[in-house]
DNA sequence: CGGTCGCTTGAATACCGTCAATTGTAGTGG
DNA sequence: CCACTACAATTGACGGTATTCAAGCGACCG
């Protein structure tokens, strides 16, 4: 059901005996991916040392809080949820990933993981082990640049969902979340409008700093003014100029352009 | 109103012709310095290029957002305060930044600043221009592994303060903010348990995001409880144990590990 | 068909935000 | 040095919003 850019490229293999090819479409379609832009020569190298198209399945785990880092993860379809646990056993959301996202960062620094990651659906990742990665880096500036690059990205992503997180009200934060979402959505030139969210209530407000009803009421809050339809996980924005209304213009500025 | 960096930078010169020592005896107290653990020719080509001991005064801008960014800041001391400003004028604070610690990355990545950077009290920092860090990253491996690590714990930094900015109870968020500082400041050898914070209430507040009135509520009932004594802009903590449970003992432990 | 799980809905409560008044503090100039 | 001012912080009362607890609904699956 989920498995987007693999059906679309179904026929890849033919094309290349190295299989660097299907992830250099990829890059088409992921302006974040990570050898995006890489002279052929390092290309090759760099697609020999990855691990490409390791599938897993709804509820596994990427990887576990405490266990040893060595790879960064790239989401090709799909999406993850990253996750720490409280003592008291109550997850703590930190993010979800959609393709084209990088996560495992940790790795580069040779920490565990201080989370958990675990996919929603059926994800289909690549896996970039870091020490390939960093003998690569020493005779690829671009690489290497390529990588501080996203990196660097990714830091100030992390600020804009910040200012989504902290907004006050709990309307104008599942607002933004709806709106950020269809934006991610959009990278891959997914439909804006009509979507199926991967998580469930629990994990959304656990995102957002909020409780699964507040969450559900402001949907169905949402649902009587006209701004969308909600039936269980399908969404249907109706009026996304009124939706960005609600999480405040600048915000929806900063996430657009987070996007881009 | 706010003009930004101009200001002093004056008896420099005259304590090395290379001027690397001063960095050097500040990586000993700041266990994230960009240069730490470079060989010494390194160390003396990368001190050559950035520039010491530059002085903000309360109140002036570091830089503006829209401003192209050309060079990180590490502080030396004193504090930062970042923040955006939404479309009706108010501030949304991203953070504080204390000596030791590095911001404007977005330098990295070529892209124009997106926030705003003030000095809250007087403030010495170091800046480093990145072109030339480019360059020298082409020949020092240990240098690309530096700042690649540092970046990276920036990440996992971020996500450990977006658990603290996320609990749900306006108690729980004080008490980890209050911790957060003790723990920062810890790291170059001050006081645990008496300080003076930089910024005022208002910016605390929007940096959790609760109103100034209630984190002063906030304060006024721990001090009731016995577990602190706040006058004015000075702290005392008291009972730092008893702190750490209210914002949660997990928490007050991903606090702990960002900072060692 | 009954059972589980995720989601919604309702009512009561607790908490936080708002507004307004007061006190306190720092900075300025007499 | 003190008085004055401007601004920061505190405090109180009130209303609104989110949480809590509980019940009900509906989809999916055995």
């Amino acid at each position: 059901m989920h498995s987007p850019i693999v059906v679309a490229h179904s026929n890849v293999a033919r094309e290349s005996s190295l299989g660097v090819d299907t992830h250099c479409i990829a890059c088409k379609l992921y302006p974040m991916c990570l050898p995006r832009g890489l002279p052929d020569k390092e290309l090759e190298d760099f697609g020999s040392h990855i691990r490409r198209r390791r599938i897993l399945h709804r509820g596994r785990m990427l990887y576990h809080a405490g266990q040893s880092s060595k790879s960064l993860y790239t989401i090709r379809s799909g999406s993850i949820k990253t996750f720490a646990l409280s003592s008291e056993g109550d997850e703590m959301v930190e993010g979800f990933y959609y393709p084209g996202e990088l996560l495992g960062f940790e790795a580069l620094s040779s920490e565990p993981h201080d989370h958990f990651a675990l996919a929603l659906e059926t994800t289909e990742y690549c896996e970039i082990p870091v020490s390939p990665l960093n003998r690569l880096m020493l005779r690829s500036e671009s690489l290497r640049r390529q990588l501080i690059h996203i990196i660097t990205r990714r830091i100030t992503g992390d600020r804009r969902q910040g200012y989504i997180r902290n907004r006050r009200d709990a309307r104008s934060r599942v607002a933004a979340y709806l709106v950020d979402v269809s934006l991610r959505r959009s990278r891959w030139r997914k439909s804006l409008d009509h979507f199926q969210l991967s998580m469930d209530r629990r994990d959304i407000a656990e995102y957002l700093g909020l409780t699964m009803e507040t969450v559900s009421r402001c949907l169905t809050q949402f649902q009587r003014e006209g701004l969308l339809r909600v039936k269980a996980k399908w969404i249907r924005l109706l009026n996304q100029q009124a939706l960005r209304a609600v999480c405040g213009s600048d915000v929806w500025e900063e996430l657009h352009r987070a996007v881009v």
